[in-house]
DNA sequence: CTTGACCTTTACGCAACGTAAAGGTCTATC
DNA sequence: GATAGACCTTTACGTTGCGTAAAGGTCAAG
C-alpha cells in the first residue's frame, strides 16, 4: 500500500506538514517520489513512522529519534534509561512547582500572608492526610506500620534548608527568652519580638494558624513538664515568661 | 539605590538579555532611563521583577504574569487555580510516559533469551556495529540507506524473515480483530486466539514478556488515540476489544 | 587620551511545527 | 475538453523566551 502525505497523516494522526517537516530534516524520507514530485509513502515508511511516533510521545527530541533509529552503533537502552532520568528529574521539578501553587493559591484565598517555608509544610501536611486517607489502612495492613510511619516522615521531611531555618529560629528565640526574661515584663519589645519568633517559628510547622491554638500551646507549655523542661533549661520560670508574653501577644492578657 | 541592567540582572540572577526582553514586551520596564539611554531600574521594579519571578518559577507564561501583575480586574487566584489544573494535566501526562518509559526499558533489557535468530542477530550486530563505527558513513554514501536501514532491523533484533513474519502477523492480527469482533463477546474463541496471537506478534520486539506489560499495553491502545485509531480503523471499537480479549486472556478480567 | 568595562540596538538562532500564500496536478463533472 | 475543487508542491514568517554575536556609543581609571 502506497500512500501521499495527507492519507498517511491521517492514517497516523499527524499533520502533512509534520511529515514534510520530518522530510525536511532527514528523519523521515519518503519511499519515493513520483513524476510530479508528490511524496509517496511505503509499508516501510509506515512502520518507521510507527517507531518515530513511539518515541515522541516518550518526549524524546527528534534529534534524539534520529540518533536511535538511524545509527546502529548507538544503544537505544541506554538512550532510553539516560532520557528515563531526565524524565523523573522533569517529574520531581513538576511536583515541587504543584505543591508551590497550590499553597499559593490556598494563602490568597486566606488571604493571610504566608512565608514562602510555611507554604511548603502546608502542602506536605496536606499531602499526608490525603495519602492516609486513600491508602493508609490498605498499606498499614499490608506493609505494617513502619512503612507508614516512614513514609508520613518523609513527606513531612522538609527540605534541608528548612530544618536549618527552623533550628536556628529555635535557637534565637531561647536565646532572646533569656534576654526578654531579665526585663521580667511580658509586654516590654523584647518578649513581644519573642512570641513573634515563636509564631514564626511555630510556621514551619503549622498549615493552619490560629490565636486559640497558639495560646493553648503556650499554655500547654506551663501545664506539660516536658515542654516547661525545656524552657526551663535555659531560664527558671521561662515556660511561664513566654506564655505569658505569647498571651499579652495575642491580646489575651 | 538604583541600578544598571546588569546589576539588576546579577542581583536577581536573570541575565541582562532577561530585562532587556522583558523591556521589549512591555513586562518590566525600567524605572527612568538616563541621558545616555541606560535603563535605571529602581526598588519599585526591584520588587516587581522578584513577583514576576515568582510566577515565571511556577511556570507562568510571560502572557499570563503580564495579565497578573499588569490588570487589576484580573483575579490572580482565579488564573493560579487554572494553571494549577494545567500543572495535574501535566503531571498525568508525564506520569503515564514515565511508566511507558519504564515498561519499554525493562523489555528491551531482560536478556536475550527470546528468539533463537535474535541471538544469532546478536553476534552480527556486534559486526555490524564495529562495521558502522568504522565505516558508517562511507557504507551509507556507497550503498544507500537501503543498506544501511537493513542492518539496522537486525540490530533490533530480527533477521529479515523475521521482520517480514512479523509484518504478515500484524496484518493477521487486524484481519482476525474483524472477525473477533462480530462475536462481540472477548471471552469467545476467536478473541482468545486474537490476545494469543497479539502476544506472538509482541514476542517479535520485546525481550521479556510479563502480564502486566501486556495488559499496560492493552490499556495503551484504549487511552492514545494513535493507536486507538491504528485499531478502529479496521473495527470501530476494534481497540477496546482487543483489550478486553487480551485482559481476559491474561486473567485479569 | 587610551583602554577596558559597561551600555545600546539589531538581528539571527533554537524546537517542532502551524499557517498562509502562490502556484502546479489530479479527478470528476458538465 | 474545459473547468471546478481537491490535493500536492515550495517558500517563508510566526510561535516562546531568551542566547549569542555584531557594531557601535559611554564611562571611569590610569
Amino acid at each position: 500500500m502506497e500512500y501521499t502525505v495527507n492519507k498517511l497523516a491521517q492514517m497516523s494522526g499527524v499533520s502533512g506538514r509534520t511529515l514534510r517537516y520530518y522530510d525536511q530534516i532527514g528523519l523521515l524520507k519518503p519511499g519515493r517520489i513520483n513524476s510530479s514530485g508528490y511524496r509517496i509513502y511505503g509499508q516501510k515508511e509506515v512502520d518507521l513512522l510507527q517507531q518515530i511516533l513511539f518515541y515522541r510521545e516518550l518526549e524524546v527530541s527528534l534529534e534524539d529519534i534520529m540518533k536511535i533509529i538511524n545509527q546502529p552503533s548507538f544503544n537505544p537502552t541506554l538512550a532510553l534509561k539516560d532520557h528515563y532520568n531526565e524524565l523523573k528529574k522533569k517529574r520531581a521539578r513538576l511536583d515541587k512547582i504543584i505543591a508551590t501553587v497550590e499553597t499559593t493559591i490556598s494563602s490568597m484565598e486566606g488571604g493571610r500572608t504566608m512565608h514562602d517555608k510555611e507554604k511548603f509544610a502546608g502542602f506536605k501536611e496536606r499531602l499526608i492526610d490525603e495519602n492516609e486517607q486513600n491508602y493508609g489502612n490498605e498499606i498499614r495492613e499490608k506493609y505494617g506500620d513502619e512503612t507508614v510511619d516512614a513514609s508520613n516522615r518523609k513527606l513531612r521531611g522538609m527540605s534541608q534548608g528548612d530544618y536549618e531555618a527552623m533550628t536556628k529560629l529555635g535557637e534565637e528565640i531561647l536565646v532572646l527568652l533569656k534576654k526578654a526574661y531579665v526585663t521580667g515584663d511580658p509586654k516590654s519589645d523584647l518578649a513581644q519580638e519573642l512570641a513573634a519568633k515563636h509564631k514564626e517559628w511555630l510556621m514551619y510547622s503549622w498549615t493552619k494558624y490560629a490565636k486559640e491554638a497558639h495560646a493553648g500551646l503556650a499554655e500547654m507549655y506551663v501545664a506539660d513538664e516536658r515542654f516547661t523542661a525545656y524552657y526551663d533549661k535555659k531560664v527558671k520560670g521561662g515556660a511561664e515568661f513566654l506564655r505569658d508574653a505569647i498571651l499579652v501577644y495575642l491580646g489575651m492578657k
